[in-house]
Order: C-alpha cells, then sequence, then structure tokens
RNA sequence: GCGCCUUUAGCUCAGUUGGUUAGAGCAUCUGGUUUACACCCAGAGGGUCGGGGGUUCGAGUCCCUCAGGGCGCACCA
C-alpha cells in the first residue's frame, strides 16, 4: 500500500505503474497449471510495423483491451499476445524511402553494406535516385528497419496500458513465422488445396506483382468511348463497336453479342477484319455481352477487363496479349498480325505504355477513316491494386492458388457455415462476411513477385534444355522448414546444379502477406511448435479488428483455419467502427487529418483517451474533432474525480466498521450491486461500452449525492452511524475501482494501492453478494434516488433564492406521497445535514413526488 | 443494381422484450471559492425522436414507404 498524496493528478502514473506491471508480470498468461476452461484468448491484430499508428489503432485496441481485462479480473487466464505484421510491401516501401534503396535481384550480396541514408522521411527520394542492392542486403534493412518500428509500437503500447503478454510476441516474418507458414502451405499443396496456374492475372505494372480480388478496390476513372469499324469478311460492310481500350485492338480475339440481340443474330458465326491490323477474327454470342451497352457487339481482347477473360476462357478463344510486366507493349507482335500495316503499325507501338499506345491507335484509326464519329467521354469505374496509383492490367502468368471455395460449392458452404456458427459483435458484421464469401469469383492467388516475405517454398526440375518443369514441383520436407529456395537445396541436390540444365531452380515469388497474417491463431497458439500451448488457446475466444479486413484478415484466417482442421479459429469476433472526423469523413493519412496517438496520451494522459475510445461501442463509427476532444476531457475528469472521492472516502475515520445498518448506506449499496450485475451482464455480451456507461452514471449519483448525504455523519458522527457510513463508503469505493479498472486502468490502479492488496487487474471483479451480504436482502434500492430527490428541491431553492449552498435553513418542510413518507424520515438527519437544516419536517400529501413546500433561509447579515 | 448500418436537444450519443411527462454529457445561460475535487459544485432553458402511412389500448422502439448520410458486394465493351 502507498500514501495517498495531497494532490492527486493522473500526471505520471503510466510511467510508474507500466513499469511496475512489467516487474510484477501482472499481465503474463499463467500457463502452468490451465485448462482450456481456463482460458481466454485473443487473436490479437499485428499492426503493420512499417506503418503508423493512427487514431484508429487505439481506439480499437482499446476495445479489445476492455474485454482482456475484464476477463482477467473475473479469473480467465488471459491469453493477450502481440504480433507485428512486418513482411510486405510497405515495409518494402518504407525501406526504400528511408533508406534510399531498392531491390535489385540481379545484384550480388555486399558484406557490411551502409545505405546512402537514414532516416529520411521518403518523400525527398526519387526512385530513379535510390540506389540498386541485392535482395539479401534489402532484406537486411526491411529487417532491421522493422525492429526499429515495433519498439516504438511497442512503448505507444505500453503507455496506452495494453495488458498484452509481451513475452508472447510474434513477427510474420520470424523464423517461427516462415515456419509455420510454409509447413501450412505444404499441407496445402499435399491435400490439393494449393496449386499454380498459368493464367489471366490482376497486375500491377508499378509494383510488378500479381494482386489477389481482396486486394482490389474500384476507382472512378476518366475514360472515352472511341466507335471503331471493323469490316465483314462478306463484303457487307462494316460493324461498329465502341471501345474504351483502343489500344488493345491488336490483341482483338473476336467480336461478342447476346444470343437474342436481333440485330446480330445473321451475323453469329460470321467474321470480320480488325481496323489497322486487318486480322480475321469470329463474331459470337455470350450471355455476358449487353444489348443496351455501347452498340451493343463488344471487342474481345486478351485482355481488356475481367469480362474479356471469361469470354476467352469459355469460348475458347487464342491468347494475343500484348501488354508486358511492365505495363508497356511488347515488342513481339501476335503472329496472328500479318499484313505489313498491321507489323508496322505494331512495330511503332511496341515499348509504349498504355497512355501512348492508346494516343498512337487512335492517330491511326483517325487517318485510315476507322474511327467513326466523336470520342464521348465517360468516367467508369476501374480496377486498382488498394496500394496502386495505375489502373491493374492483366497478364497471362504462372502462379499459386489456394482455395477459396469460388469454385467449389461445399467449400463455400461450409465456410458460410462457419460464419453463422461465429458470435459476430455487432452481429450484422456477418453480412459483410456472406456476401463477400458469396461474391468470391477465383481462388485466392498467393504468389507475389516481391523480395521481403515467405518464400514459397518448392523448385522445380529442370529438364535438358534447361526450362523448368512446372508440373512437378519438388517440395521440401517439413522438417527441412523454413527453407529459402533460392539458397537452400532440394533433397537430392547440389549447389552446382542450380540453374542448369537437369538441375533444379528455386521458386523466386514469395507469399501474399495474408498468406501469413491468415495463420495468426496458428503462430500466436504455437501450432505445429508447441502443441500443449496450442490446445490450451485454439479455437481462440476472440477476435477483435477492423470492419475493412472482414474480406481479407477475417476470410483467409477462417479459411486456412477449416482447411486445416475444419474449425472454426474463434468463438467471437469483435468488429470496430472508423474514426470520423467532424465532416463525417473516414479518417486518413491521405487527407492530412490525423493526429499522433503519442501526441495525443501524451496530452491527455491515458485513461482519458480509453474513455474515449471505450465510449464507443463495437461496430459504430466514432466522431473526433481534435480541435475539442469533448469525450477525452470527460474521461479525465472522470478519472480525476476517482482520484478525488478515494482520497476523500478514504480519509474518513474507518476504525469501527464493519456493518452497515443506516437504511440510506445499504440503499446505495443495494443500486451498487445492481449496477454490477447488469455492467458484468453488458460485457459477457461484449457492450463495453454500456458497462463503462452504467457504472460511471452509478459513479456521479454516488459522488454528488450519496457521497455529499452522508460526508458530515461519516467525519463527525459517532459510533454505529458514522461506521455504517464509513463500511458503505469503502466497500462501495472498492466496487468502483474495480468497475472502472477494464477502462481506465492507471487511475484505479493507483487508487487501489492506496487501500487494495497487490494489483486491481488481477483482484477479483466484483459480485453483487459482496454488497448485498453488507446491505442485507431486504435493503430498499429506491431510497437513494427519493431522498436525491428531496436534495434537488432544497438545493433548488437555495440556487432560486441565490444563495449559497452553504446558506442555514430555519425551516424546511418536505412532502412526499403517503407510502413514501417513512422511507424519507428514515435519511432525514442526512438529509438535514447537508442542507444545513434548523428544522426538518417531513410530512405525507397529495403529491406525486417528493416536493420542497416551505423552506426558509436564514437571512444573511444586512 | 443487390444488401447492411444510420437519422433522437446546438454538438456527441444512450434509450433493453412496445408501457408514466424521451435521458446523459458537452455547449449555452443563471448562481455558488461548501474543510475530496475550479480538472469543482448547484440550478435552468433547450427535442413535432428525418418525412408520410400503418399495426396497437399505447410506437423513439414493430411493419410499409419516401428522403438524407455512411458502408459492403456487384457493375468496367
Amino acid at each position: 500500500m502507498t500514501e495517498i498524496p495531497d494532490k492527486p493528478a493522473l500526471e505520471g502514473l503510466e510511467a510508474k505503474w507500466g513499469s511496475v506491471w512489467e516487474e510484477q508480470g501482472t499481465y503474463a498468461f499463467a500457463r502452468e497449471g490451465a485448462e482450456r476452461g481456463d482460458v481466454y484468448s485473443i487473436d490479437t491484430p499485428p499492426p503493420t510495423a512499417s506503418g503508423s499508428l493512427h487514431v484508429g489503432h487505439v481506439f480499437s485496441y482499446t476495445h479489445t483491451d476492455t474485454v482482456a481485462r475484464f476477463q482477467r479480473m473475473r479469473g480467465k487466464r488471459v491469453f493477450y499476445p502481440m504480433g507485428w505484421d512486418d513482411n510486405g510491401l510497405p515495409t518494402e516501401r518504407r525501406v526504400q524511402n528511408y533508406y534510399g534503396v531498392r531491390c535489385d535481384p540481379s545484384l550480388p550480396y555486399v558484406e557490411g553494406f551502409v545505405p546512402p541514408h537514414e532516416g529520411g522521411d521518403g518523400k525527398s527520394i526519387k526512385a530513379a535516385d535510390q540506389q540498386p542492392i541485392s535482395r539479401r542486403n534489402f532484406i537486411e534493412l526491411c529487417e532491421r528497419l522493422t525492429l526499429e518500428d515495433e519498439k516504438q509500437f511497442e512503448d505507444l503500447w505500453r503507455t496506452l496500458g495494453l495488458s498484452v503478454d509481451w513475452k508472447q510476441s510474434y513477427r510474420t516474418i520470424g523464423a517461427d513465422s516462415l515456419r509455420a507458414s510454409q509447413l501450412a502451405f505444404l499441407r496445402n499443396v499435399e491435400r490439393g488445396e494449393a496449386y499454380q496456374a498459368q493464367a489471366p492475372t490482376l497486375w500491377d505494372v508499378t509494383f510488378r506483382t500479381a494482386v489477389a480480388q481482396a486486394e482490389l478496390e474500384d476507382r472512378e476513372q476518366p475514360s472515352a468511348y472511341h466507335t471503331l469499324s471493323f469490316h465483314r469478311t462478306d463484303g457487307e460492310g462494316d460493324i461498329l463497336i465502341d471501345t474504351t481500350r483502343p489500344e488493345l485492338l491488336a490483341a482483338c480475339v473476336a467480336l461478342v453479342a447476346h444470343p437474342d440481340d436481333e440485330r446480330y443474330q445473321n451475323l453469329f458465326g460470321t467474321t470480320v477484319r480488325t481496323p489497322l491490323f486487318d486480322v480475321e477474327v469470329p463474331i459470337l454470342s455470350h450471355h455476358l455481352a449487353q444489348q443496351d451497352k455501347g452498340t451493343g457487339i463488344a471487342m474481345i481482347c486478351t485482355f481488356g477487363d475481367v469480362t474479356d477473360v471469361v469470354w476467352w476462357r469459355e469460348l475458347d478463344l487464342p491468347n494475343r496479349a500484348i501488354l508486358g510486366f511492365d505495363g508497356r507493349v511488347i515488342s513481339e507482335a501476335p503472329e496472328a498480325i500479318t499484313s505489313e500495316r498491321g507489323r508496322e503499325l505494331f512495330a511503332q507501338l511496341a515499348g509504349k505504355t498504355v497512355f501512348s499506345a492508346k494516343q498512337l491507335v487512335v492517330e491511326a484509326l483517325q487517318a485510315s477513316g476507322e474511327l467513326t464519329g466523336e470520342i464521348r467521354k465517360i468516367t467508369h469505374p476501374v480496377k486498382f491494386f488498394e496500394k496502386g496509383d495505375k489502373p491493374l492490367e492483366i497478364v497471362s502468368t504462372r502462379q499459386w492458388y489456394i482455395v477459396n471455395g469460388a469454385r467449389d460449392e461445399e467449400l463455400r458452404e461450409r465456410l458460410l457455415a462457419h460464419g453463422r456458427e461465429l458470435d459476430w459483435h455487432p452481429d450484422f458484421m456477418r453480412v459483410r462476411y456472406e456476401n463477400w464469401v458469396e461474391g468470391l469469383s477465383g481462388d485466392w492467388l498467393i504468389s507475389r513477385q516481391r523480395f521481403f516475405g515467405v518464400p514459397i517454398p518448392v523448385w522445380y526440375p529442370l529438364d535438358d534444355d534447361g526450362n523448368p518443369v512446372y508440373d512437378a514441383p519438388i517440395l521440401p520436407s517439413e522438417a527441412q522448414l523454413p527453407v529459402d529456395p533460392s539458397s537452400d537445396l532440394p533433397a537430392g541436390f547440389s549447389e552446382e546444379q542450380r540453374g542448369v540444365p537437369g538441375g533444379f531452380v528455386g521458386e523466386v515469388d514469395v507469399m501474399d502477406t495474408w498468406a501469413t497474417s491468415s495463420l495468426t491463431p496458428q503462430l500466436a497458439g504455437g501450432w505445429e511448435r508447441d502443441p500443449e500451448l496450442y490446445d490450451l488457446v485454439f479455437p481462440f475466444s476472440m477476435r477483435p479488428q477492423g470492419q475493412d479486413i472482414i474480406r481479407t484478415w477475417l476470410f483467409s484466417t477462417l479459411l486456412r483455419s477449416e482447411l486445416e482442421s475444419g474449425q472454426l479459429p474463434w468463438q467471437n469476433a469483435g468488429i470496430s467502427g472508423w474514426i470520423l472526423d467532424p465532416d463525417r469523413k473516414k479518417m486518413s493519412k491521405s487527407k492530412g487529418n490525423v493526429v499522433t496517438p503519442a501526441g495525443m496520451l501524451e496530452q491527455h494522459g491515458s485513461d482519458a483517451v480509453r474513455y474515449w475510445a471505450a465510449s464507443a461501442k463495437l461496430g459504430t463509427d466514432a466522431a473526433f474533432d481534435p480541435q475539442n476532444p469533448t469525450q477525452i476531457k470527460i474521461g479525465r475528469r472522470l478519472a480525476i474525480k476517482l482520484l478525488n472521492a478515494a482520497k476523500f472516502t478514504l480519509g474518513f475515520d474507518a476504525s469501527g466498521a464493519g456493518t452497515v445498518t443506516e437504511p440510506i448506506d445499504r440503499s446505495m449499496l443495494a443500486g451498487l450491486a445492481r449496477v454490477i450485475e447488469d455492467a458484468t451482464r453488458a460485457f459477457e455480451n461484449y457492450d463495453h461500452a454500456r458497462a463503462l456507461e452504467l457504472t460511471e452514471s452509478y459513479f456521479w449519483t454516488f459522488c454528488d449525492d450519496y457521497l455529499e448525504l452522508v460526508k458530515e455523519r461519516a467525519h463527525n458522527g459517532t459510533g454505529q452511524d458514522q461506521a455504517s457510513a464509513v463500511t458503505a463508503l469503502r466497500a462501495a469505493l472498492s466496487v468502483f475501482v474495480r468497475l472502472l479498472a477494464p477502462f481506465i486502468p492507471f487511475a484505479t490502479e493507483e487508487v487501489w494501492s492506496w487501500f487494495g492488496e497487490g494489483s486491481v487487474h488481477v483482484a477479483a471483479w466484483p459480485e453483487s453478494s459482496e454488497l448485498t451480504a453488507l446491505a442485507g436482502e431486504d435493503a430498499d434500492p429506491g431510497l437513494l434516488d427519493l431522498v436525491g430527490g428531496a436534495l434537488i428541491g432544497i438545493r433548488g431553492a437555495k440556487t432560486a433564492a441565490k444563495a449559497s449552498q452553504r446558506t442555514p435553513v430555519t425551516l424546511a418542510v418536505v412532502q412526499a406521497p403517503e407510502q413514501d413518507r417513512g422511507r424519507l424520515a428514515s435519511a432525514a438527519a442526512d438529509l438535514a445535514a447537508v442542507g444545513r437544516i434548523a428544522e426538518l419536517r417531513i410530512e405525507s400529501a397529495d403529491v406525486d413526488g417528493v416536493t420542497v413546500a416551505t423552506i426558509e433561509l436564514e437571512q444573511p447579515e444586512a
């Protein structure tokens, strides 16, 4: 126990208690002797280590922490790890900007490499000025920087007071994660759930990597319709088609119209010649062609959009792709282009960007007279990589996929069933999951042509000509993991055989970052590493996360768990809402309205900020105005009030404390017992905001009414009257501190240290029986309210007379309904004391509620 | 286009299975330096619960419909 300061303050509590908790291991997972039923496990979202923390993080992580603290106090052994998502593109980009480098896998490793910059803000180093370095050097820098970033994140989380067990941390690029990630992949391959395929793939030309459906977003883009003339080979004239992508004309493989379209009925099965390139292509029918779009007949190119891919596949068309991985037109013209004019034009197009190619083709079409009418500007949605800034192209490449139910009705049904089985908080978030699962259009593409990630653990044999035999990948044994196929060897091969005919070659691609993040329950829980731990924590009790990553993180985690074990990875999913700025816009870095969390915590104190976060329900967006952080100020006030009320309460002589006998004392405790029950129920239902509201509201009643009513008796009273008040006050304080502990952990711990044993955060969550034992089963819970009503009347009369609340009252007559008269009278002494009433008469009368009928104030000396 | 959420006081939000006269905090105004707290206390004013229709003895709450705001999925010739 520590001494109560003269002037209790919030300042410094974060540092004071943060280090105590660390030393005492307050939040350590108590694994010894644990059974699954004792454990509450949390599948914490690993923040992107190279990103910056924003207010939204503080918001949602606080939600989770209140639950963790509640469960811990209820006696659960809480498994609350923290992970860092450090692999992937965000880290690569940050490393490029921070050190002024970029990865060039063709370069050799340089021992003791010193990067050209250190700590640049990133904006100043242009891509052209970045120093190319080897993949291994690049990855070393990624490792170095993420470790630094993680340290800063951890400091912030500690300041915020997250009750994480820091001994359970993991990194998504760490050796254990690498192994688990590759192991899960191998199992997927063995069960036929992971496979490779050569297929048209959505491709980001800036990052030169394939991307998955989950990483797409639509953006409205300006575009234009061009009307092109295709020439009927039967000489019966031209067919007009509208296209927004004339630059892909050289890749045209067919025209398509709806089978029911009367305008084109007699043309199905005939052919036309393309403008400029003079390639003969068929006119086909397909139900996806829309009669009311453009001229009702479209050109199919390899590949302008995903509909082209469907047509190409279903109509069994040839591939005449003309775009390369860099988004430029390739140098080799499709064989189908045979005319001299066509080949000449294509030679001019070669090497051009999509943008320049379009200009050139349009000019050529205008010159040849095959562009009809005006070019009509439109805007339309175009698919982008969510982190990219150029439209995605579609290129045909070999990639690894994991099944996700898009092409497997049975799997999809199982995934949907798991979605129904999971307890969502709030429940309606399930719909987002269902929308996503039902809308999946293809299996999950997990290959990324990047550097800092988990290597796909396969090699390919090389045939006698030195070409990889992709159909016969060589897999490592589970014991070999983790492996890096570009430096490790497949069994039975030697390093000399790398890259030579008859030898082997390692896969260079890495996995999608979600392919690792989808295994967070496995990574944190020690899957295939620490089976005893895994059995204790899996399936996890709780998955907290933001609503924006339901389709990525939540879905992919559920999928991997279903594939590996046929099981839901968690019992509950808690989905936090957005933080909105005062204009109701989602806060984001690009909009420049982000405040740094560290600054917020510094300025207002962690408890205050936590209060703000915790006062919002799961699934509900919260407005936040940095200029006027109302909720934070209220939280700060609450924390300060608790310190002061505790100091006051503990200042009364407690030598006679033991039993509670006064009706008003018993009433207050009975009311608080009810608050315990309601708040506990709210917490059990993942409604932390309700628990806070109930507690906070009664706490203010406690301070403003009860404490005022009894302070005279507690201070100057004698015998059992005094002892009753002090006993009730102390019991209530203990309960309030524990009820508020999940929300304002620093102030509550400070207060607890003045009278309690150990940490409040491992103290027992209050139970109503503690208080009913003191108050008695027959306590009158409504009495406090009733007396409070009389108190308001007396205060109001003084205020109306513009008199101080301290003004003595010579006579007050309080009227109450008959049934309330006796109840009110039981607190008459307290009421008279707080009102400084010399003569207090309580009468029964025909009134609706307690009414102050007469009040005579002592006249101040003139 | 399909769907989900949302609309309550100037602001931010509660409002449980339908049940007295719809609540809180902030802000505003009026008072008060009361031996815990001026980072305080007391009091007051402020709402046709987005519009319309319906069910019901009774609707902020349930149903229908329209409108605004946010979001998810789909749409890309």
